[in-house]
RNA sequence: GCUCCCGUAGCUCAGGGGAUAGAGCAACGGUUUCCUAAACCGCAGGUCGUAGGUUCGAUUCCUACCGGGGGCGCCA
């Protein structure tokens, strides 16, 4: 899947040194553009290589921009910090894209562009199909390992994080031009299929069995196994024949669980809106047959070593609660395989067969360090070697009122499907409380994609470091950081443009004028979008592009307020203030579909 | 015990080696003959957990401590 560009701004530059540099005439940004010309500029002035400059170049409140970068190098370089930025002032490298350059301080530069450089870079994003996002300057491989259920359980609070995130930093990996593979890692394998299989022998065997809503069923396979002895053996039997792969009924009923599973998967994933389909999962069956083969990888690598019976790798740096060694258990006593020996075959995995040089786990906070430990004897065994790396995306817990676990009524964890549904109830709720002229079917669209947006713009909108309070009234409110907020802004400008009667791209070869302050900030604002996702990925931290597309949105109706744009007597900034309208309205229908959120054209 | 993460306004959260630490909600005061008031504007609110250290400069980096949470061998 390579990365095509029809339109030339954005070209690629060759010969440079190992990545890629881009024409900064071609970027949107202007923090970008500037941070090139500055470092240039020190470049000249210190006589160091540009390469080692960095500008620091920032938003500011005291003028569009500022650049701090003269204070550091200045003290690397024993001089004066105003000295070195009036003289990087004076290259006069700078005058051609701004109306204002001060030095402040002790030697901050503050920026104010022209009006005019900004509005010829709102046009060039608006040309651009990607509203100036450059393409990733290395094209990578990257899978990413999210959502995770198991099979024959319910889906449940706990795997809404991994999906919505995950699902997130997929949309915006492919959009810069990586190759994605979406790996859905489902729990297919193990001791507790079992007692699983041995719970659909007893209901009556294939075709007996509905998964449709698996609620009681692993329940009660449970409840079976800790209360009868004579269960455990048969169920304990049964992994054996699974483990086996020949008992052709055995392999039928666990065919069964797997398949009906993915039904449901598919049931939740279509419903909350996410790319995952039953052609993304990748269970932990499917590794079983070559964890022999690693195993024996890892001997010949002289990393295997024995310990209380277990096969183990002795990975330097974790210890346990005595302070002793602490190993990487890839075989137990019992000659059985776990989660250990499934992640590291599968580590290899991606990067051998898939050829991944980014390996993603969106994966709860809790198994950091099982998946460091995992990572470090990928790379002792000289898997896991630049260019290819894993990144851990771990996240919080959500949680409810009571600062635990969101639960059910019933005290269980909260099931996603149900999460799913009253989102959209309570979006349809909100569609009608306001009703406006739609009927029923546009009711309950729009109450979906309301819904929907809401519960997926909760789970991103905060650093997924943190764990979270969840609540209902909150994320769906159409004040503040919300998904209702920003949709709701589309919809505004939409209905503008059906007003008007105007055709959007009509509008896209005008290069706007923006003599009010609002107009201004806004224009900043959406010449941010490169950074923004850029800045997202880099972390792979939605909530940095969720807080980028709420200032979009304020600075957007603070514009509204301001600036009107059809109103009678004011036919002169008609043609630009709809082109800085319809860019608002690309650039928050695009960062919200990176999100996987839709947005409704009339609310 | 060891180890990882978190601690910013009443609440929910951003930010991050630089200039007076920002939003939203709630509270208070305004705005609608006008493109969607599901909005906007204003006002108020914080010794950035505590104490040291590095630095010209620390809320940001380092150390210790306090408070909260996670993990620490054959479940995943």
């Amino acid at each position: 899947m390579a990365l095509t560009h029809s339109h030339g701004v954005r070209e690629r530059v060759r010969g440079g040194a190992g990545a890629g540099r881009y024409d900064r005439e071609a970027m949107a940004d202007p923090l970008h553009t500037i941070a090139h010309t500055l470092r240039d500029a020190f470049a000249a002035v210190t006589g160091l290589p540009a390469a080692e400059i960095d500008p620091v170049v920032r938003p500011s409140p005291r003028a569009d921009a500022q650049a701090n970068g003269a204070l550091a190098l200045a003290k690397q370089l024993d001089r004066n910090p105003r000295e070195l930025a009036e003289a990087v002032v004076a290259t006069g490298a700078l005058a051609s894209v701004c109306s204002a350059v001060e030095v402040a301080g002790p030697g901050f530069i503050n920026l104010t562009f022209t009006a005019r450089f900004l509005a010829e870079q709102l046009a060039a994003a608006a040309a651009d199909p990607h509203l100036g996002v450059r393409p990733a300057e290395v094209v990578e491989t990257a899978v990413v390992d999210y959502s995770a259920p198991n099979v024959a359980k319910e889906m449940h609070v706990g795997h809404l994080r991994t999906t919505v995130i995950g699902d997130a930093l997929v949309r915006m990996l492919e959009f810069v031009g990586h190759t994605v593979v979406r790996e859905n890692h489902v729990g297919d394998w193990g001791t507790p299929f079992g007692m699983l299989i041995e719970h659909v022998v007893d209901l009556g065997g294939v075709g007996e069995t509905d998964l449709s809503d698996p609620g009681g069923f692993y329940k009660q396979a449970r409840a079976k196994f800790d209360a009868s002895d004579e269960f455990k053996a048969r169920a304990r039997e049964r992994v054996t024949l699974l483990q086996g792969r020949d008992d052709d009924s055995t392999m039928a009923i666990w065919q069964q669980l797997v398949d009906q599973s993915a039904d449901y998967f598919d049931i939740v994933y279509g419903r909350l809106g996410v790319l995952l389909r039953r052609n993304d999962i990748v269970g932990e069956s499917f590794y079983q047959p070559y964890m022999p083969a690693m195993l024996a990888r890892l001997e010949t690598a002289g990393l295997l070593a024995e310990s209380d019976g277990a096969k183990v790798v002795w990975v330097p740096g974790f210890t346990n609660r005595e302070g002793e060694p602490l190993p990487l258990i890839v075989q137990a006593r019992t000659g059985g395989f776990n989660y250990a020996t499934s992640d590291l075959t599968c580590v290899i995995d991606r990067v051998e067969r898939l050829h991944a040089t980014l390996l993603v786990y969106v994966v709860g906070t809790p198994q950091s360090q099982h998946l460091q430990m995992v990572f470090e004897a990928a790379r002792m065994l000289g898997v896991l070697v630049p260019p290819a790396r894993a990144v851990h995306v771990n996240f919080g817990n959500v949680l409810g009122d009571d600062r635990k676990m969101l639960k059910s009524r019933s005290g269980e964890p909260a099931m996603l499907l149900d999460l799913v549904d009253g989102a959209i109830a309570r979006g349809r709720a909100a569609v009608a409380e306001r009703n406006t002229d739609l009927d029923e079917v546009e009711r309950a669209e729009l109450g979906a994609v309301i819904g929907i947006g809401a519960l997926k713009y909760a789970e991103l909108s905060s650093d997924r470091i943190k764990d979270y309070v969840f609540d209902w009234d909150r994320m769906l409110a159409f004040d503040g950081n919300t998904a209702p907020y920003l949709q709701y802004a589309h919809a505004r400008i939409c209905s503008i443009f059906r007003r008007a009667d105007v055709d959007r791209a009509s509008v896209r070869a005008v290069v706007p004028t923006l003599d009010e302050p609002q107009e201004r900030a806004l224009a900043l604002q959406l010449l941010q979008f490169d950074a923004a996702v850029h800045d997202t990925l880099d972390k792979f931290s939605p909530h940095r592009l969720c807080t980028h597309l709420f200032d979009v949105a304020q600075a957007f109706t603070s514009f509204y307020e301001a600036c009107p744009v059809l109103k009678d007597g004011y036919e002169a900034t008609r043609e630009s203030r709809l082109a800085l309208c319809d860019l608002t309205a690309r650039v928050l229908q695009l960062g919200l579909a990176l999100l996987g959120i839709d947005v409704p054209e009339r609310m």
